[in-house]
DNA sequence: TCTTGAAGCTCTAGTGACTAGAGCAATTAT
DNA sequence: ATAATTGCTCTAGTCACTAGAGCTTCAAGA
């Protein structure tokens, strides 16, 4: 048996990101010791590690609820699983084209500011100016 | 003079989004209508297009703060200003560097789901079992 | 066995940057 | 004059935690 502390070195979930899963209902209500402390399960440990993965992986807490609802059918169709992963995917390259412009313009906006005064800062200006960015980056 | 409807059209930021700037103290409170309804002069249109500007830019609300501060003291060197937007443009290229390892790990997940059913799921068996990611991914 | 310090408990509230809704009042167009 | 739209304030909700207060329990050393 793990305490809560042992559970969140082991996954590297901090202890009261252990107790909020709890309250959401992402991990169950765990055995107490006689003292009313939390003791875990080999199983709970590897339920809350498969959490922590997923949401390295930028998995949102909903879709992990279904992830773990999912893993416990094993004869289901996939289909779910692989859906849930794909959406993520591409979430993920939407977010990496938006940054990318904000990158250009960022790069544009400080390799131009050698003015010696906000009155001629490049950076002040082009925040003032939408007209002085190249292209829509929105 | 601009009532809140007017700017929200122009800027394109919402109206309960100005509000909530006027009480962090981003835009100052306007004057009033007779029938206490904000009424807005043209410079608080232009504030609040360079606010759009910088949120669209992913600079955090503090940031903003401190950029308009320093656009009030035109006669100040700009070093600080230029700080600011090379800190940004750091951290939207740390969180690029981030995606995209997201990026891989996902594609080589989602790419691998021939199985059937979820007990054979690739994506279900890569979120429980990190040894099979090909490398660390945060 | 006693003590001490770390770790655990519950509960509330805060973060950032908004967003939604209720229940009104003012303005604008017909 | 009336109806539709827009505006007002206030509270509470979002997401995924994080921090703190004030208490109890546990484990290890003396």
């Amino acid at each position: 048996m793990f305490s809560i502390g042992d559970l969140s070195r082991r996954t590297g979930v901090k202890v009261p990101t252990i107790r909020y899963y709890e309250q959401m209902g992402l991990v169950a209500a765990p055995e107490r010791s006689e003292g009313n402390q939390r003791r875990y399960s080999r199983q709970e440990l590897e339920r809350l590690a498969f959490i922590r993965h997923a949401r390295d992986l930028g998995f949102a807490v909903e879709d992990i609820r279904s992830l773990i609802e999912l893993s416990g059918h094993p004869e289901q169709p996939c289909g779910h699983a692989d859906r849930i992963a794909e959406e993520q995917l591409i979430s993920v390259r939407e977010k990496i084209a938006q940054l990318k412009r904000l990158e250009t313009e960022l790069e544009r906006i400080t390799s131009c500011c050698d003015g010696k005064t906000v009155g001629d800062c490049y950076v002040i200006r082009a925040l003032s100016d939408h007209a002085l960015c190249a292209d829509e980056h929105i």
